[in-house]
DNA sequence: GTCAAAATCCGAACATCGTTCAGTCTAGTG
DNA sequence: CACTAGACTGAACGATGTTCGGATTTTGAC
């Protein structure tokens, strides 16, 4: 039997925790990546700079957490596509909604792949393949799964050693270039979704089955 | 007329500002963004910390500068795919230098697209438009007139709203995600250059007239 | 209820960082 | 030769991430 019912003491502890991760993206979200230092969001919360280690192991684990709370904020905005669509459609909505995130939550979206990477060298454990390291990514199986939904509507053609794991991370190869320039280069003129979803209709038409 | 010959005083300045530029681009290759400090740029080159405020106006400065360097030698390696390719492969084969740069650059590549973003902001000026702004941008410029080349021979078909400049977006979007992606989450896990190679062609299968 | 152990939390300190400033030395100009 | 502008340094300032010893509180076992 597991115990499912957690002590008043670790539920305060995991109410800290969070208190502390809500300041963290905050501070970041008004300040930026830079503003953010462990005695900001120690005084945001009423804690000494040192309180925090007894919560996390340092700034990196903070930073970490964020991202991980992000990744999951964002495989729900992909999954938030409508599933009603046609397959070749609801996978060009899933990019949007991609591109759309990382509009919507530039300071996120930045930190998730501008500041994690390097980190997470040394904090997430080297996976065996990529195929394993892309599966434990929830956003991506996202991705993946509608491009099977198109493979087996009969839509998209396969050869060998480009199976569905391969087109989907040609797809997300796209879409990420999109979101990343979104939030960089061209983050003072944002194009509209619709060009978005035009570009995106040509990567589909060049995989439909013809 | 035009002073042509420097002094020696300048040309002895120029020489110490490139030092401090290649011993900050060793620094990062080898320890990491993180480990770029004005300590350890001086501490190379026999200087004082405070001595190499008289060549830039900061640890900001040194990194733009590093940056547009390296943004110009990826100009460069696009320049150096061979220009007797059919229009549609050259283009693709632009697409494998990007990638084949960010690959073998992959400290340089990061500053790029992590780095500078967050400090552009406030060092380069803001452009008008969006098309001004690439304009100046000699990487995208030949992306560019690769697209071009694909629809002045008739191959790539083009839609009000949607013409070179356009295309040569989707296409900078693609590899740049293929880039970005290479040197981030799949840093441990590169696939071969042929699998960009047909990531691409599919792109330019979805662009051709038919 | 008692009491040792564990969990919190803090103040002070340490090393490091980017940057500034007053001053010294040197090369170039009149 | 005198003078000025540039080059360079040492010491310092403020801010940062982190550690450590100790004080305080909470918990669980007897």
């Amino acid at each position: 039997m597991v115990q499912e019912s957690i002590s008043p003491r670790e539920r305060r502890h995991q109410r800290t925790q969070q208190a502390i991760l809500t300041a963290a993206r905050e501070i970041i979200h008004s300040e930026g990546v830079a503003g953010l230092s462990m005695r900001a969001i120690a005084e945001r919360i009423d804690y000494s700079p040192a309180g925090l280690y007894e919560y996390f192991g340092g700034k990196d684990e903070i930073i970490v957490a964020v991202c991980d709370e992000a990744f999951e904020q964002l495989a729900q905005a992909l999954r938030n596509t409508d599933p009603a669509l046609p397959p070749v459609e609801y996978l060009r909505e899933c990019g949007v909604n991609y591109v759309r995130f990382a509009i919507d939550n530039t300071d996120a979206f930045l930190l998730m792949f501008t500041q994690a990477p390097l980190l997470s060298l040394d904090h997430y454990p080297p996976a065996a393949t990529l195929e394993s390291l892309l599966r434990q990514s929830p956003a991506f199986m996202v991705l993946h799964d509608a491009v099977e939904r198109c493979v087996d509507a009969g839509l998209f053609a396969t050869q060998p050693g480009r199976g569905v794991f391969e087109i989907a991370i040609a797809c997300w190869q796209m879409v990420h270039g999109m979101a990343m320039l979104a939030v960089t280069i061209m983050r003072q003129h944002q194009p509209s979704l619709d060009s978005y979803r035009a570009s995106l209709n040509l990567l589909a038409l060049g995989m439909i089955k013809r």
